[in-house]
DNA sequence: TTGCTCCTCACGTCACGTGAGGTGGC
DNA sequence: TTGCTCCTCACGTCACGTGAGGTGGC
């Protein structure tokens, strides 16, 4: 039960001072069981030098903002959860500025009914972003969050709208997306450089695709033909990216994700609807060029 | 003591269904002053529509992020108060955004000790932003936490800094700065509008003036003139300008703001001392080319 | 009487801070 | 014994949420 005493060890103060934490805030962590010091026969608690660095994390983490529960998540899967947490707190940070938009508009002009409908388009939003985090765990539900935040960004205007936004989060809350585990890590693996940046990029080019889908076959021919016969050889067939896509499709179907997700979307935000349309215009531009469905 | 009951006026339930707050919310609001409803011979709360208003903007205040203290300073003093919460949301802001980036840094590299580098600068920069703000309430505060705060990007990496950094804090723990309050109303008249961008162009003009001063002197001769020549007129002499400039010396000096606390900025900030001695040297230029001293 | 509204406690949350009162080691 | 460290309660903070237990009005 007790284990020896080693020549590093250190009781609670020198601790506090190695990590620049107090006593209660050190007491606290191990009642959250963060940390486990050691008992000496006198009731005293005994820290190791690994309890100490163990602390210092652990006051790096909540200086950045995280939560005992958080950081209980930090330490227990090290890299998916704090790419998680970051990718919430980006998004919680989108919020906030956007509150501190309407709040400095508020103090200008007074105008509580504009702040008032700033506030419920803003919350909408979020609690889609949240919803979509939560139902698709890692990269893949990061994409997605910076996917649709794209399109959600305007005011509801309609009852339509409302009870599209009402369908869309009970989709989001019932919904449960459960890859095989080799196919979901294999997602995660190709969604995981999928960043602000990325996801602008990618908007960008398709938006290019859209707009003038000729010239877009045009400049790209070469690498759409190469992916097209890609798409068709054996390789791909028997690759397991195919088995991804074909699982995804699966689920989709079963989940109601093309029937209800998708149609309930576009009735939501009309820049979302536009984009679906365009997607469609240009798909068809693309099968007459290459042939065939898919 | 009691009130006639009137017409539009409600109980709880009502009262919560109009403005989207639970009665605990409402009952907690009571608690802290910032509703006061009528009291029924029953013991019943009786809420008028003027209070049913004011819940609104309470709600529409929280939900913008605002405690129950400020909102309480927003309904005490309705312009000033919400000018400077915003303005210390912002930096806020600012500083929520940098942890974002440290902590995404962090889920990349998992390196620790550049985390805890990078929260020190930052932490030490609010702290000095923070008490910029309530040294100098108001508009002047507000320029000056971001005419200081272009400089307060670095680490610290002497001792010498981190004795500066103390004396800064100090500085500010203990100055107090009262103006008279008509020249205090035109301070605060004269830095409204002194926003982020308005003081990142006149940080521009001036690192146009300090890089080049003969440059700059002979585009802007003319208005410079005016404004030298205006500096010397009876009618600049007479004006509440210049009583103001006045007191603002004087208190300066009073305080020791150019013997402690520039002097101090410049051992802490190599930017800021960068700056100070290029303003200098175009000084010297602007003296010998319009004379005098001022 | 039933069903609904209203009221006032009291306790919980989160990450600790601030004592109070008592013990251990030198 | 003194002075310092250590311990464990207990209560406070902030903006409420969640009952519990009791009353008022129809």
């Amino acid at each position: 039960m007790m284990k020896p005493w080693e020549v590093n060890d250190m009781l609670i103060n020198e601790l506090c001072r190695r990590c620049g934490l107090t006593k209660k805030a050190v007491e606290y962590y191990i009642e959250q069981g963060l940390v486990r010091p050691g008992a000496m026969g006198n009731g005293y608690r005994e820290f190791t030098p690994a309890d100490a660095e163990r602390l210092e994390r652990v006051a790096v983490l909540r200086r950045l903002g995280l939560s005992a529960a958080e950081i209980r998540r930090c330490f227990a899967e090290p890299h998916t959860a704090m790419q998680d947490i970051a990718a919430r707190r980006s998004m919680e940070l989108d919020a906030a500025r956007e509150r501190q938009r309407l709040l400095k508009a508020l103090a200008d002009t007074g105008d509580y009914a504009a702040a008032r409908s700033g506030l419920a388009a803003l919350e909408r939003r979020q609690s889609i972003l949240e919803r979509l985090l939560s139902a698709f765990p890692g990269p893949y539900g990061r994409y997605l969050s910076l996917h649709f935040g794209r399109f959600l960004t305007e005011p509801i205007q309609s009852d339509v709208q409302l009870a599209a936004f009402e369908r869309v989060t009970a989709f989001l809350d019932n919904v449960n997306f459960h890859l095989p585990e080799e196919l979901q890590a294999l997602l995660d693996e190709s969604a995981v450089a999928m960043d602000a940046e990325f996801v602008e990029s990618l908007h960008a080019s398709m938006e290019h695709a859209v707009s003038d889908p000729c010239g877009y076959i045009a400049e790209n021919r070469e690498q759409l033909e190469a992916y097209m016969a890609y798409t068709q050889s054996g390789e791909y067939l028997s690759s397991p990216a195919y088995r991804l896509k074909q699982a995804l499709m699966q689920l989709s179907c079963w989940n109601g994700y093309y029937e209800e997700f998708i149609p309930a979307m576009a009735e939501l935000s009309p820049a979302y609807r536009e984009y679906r349309e365009g997607l469609a215009r240009a798909d068809e531009v693309f099968r007459s060029e290459f042939g065939g469905p898919d």
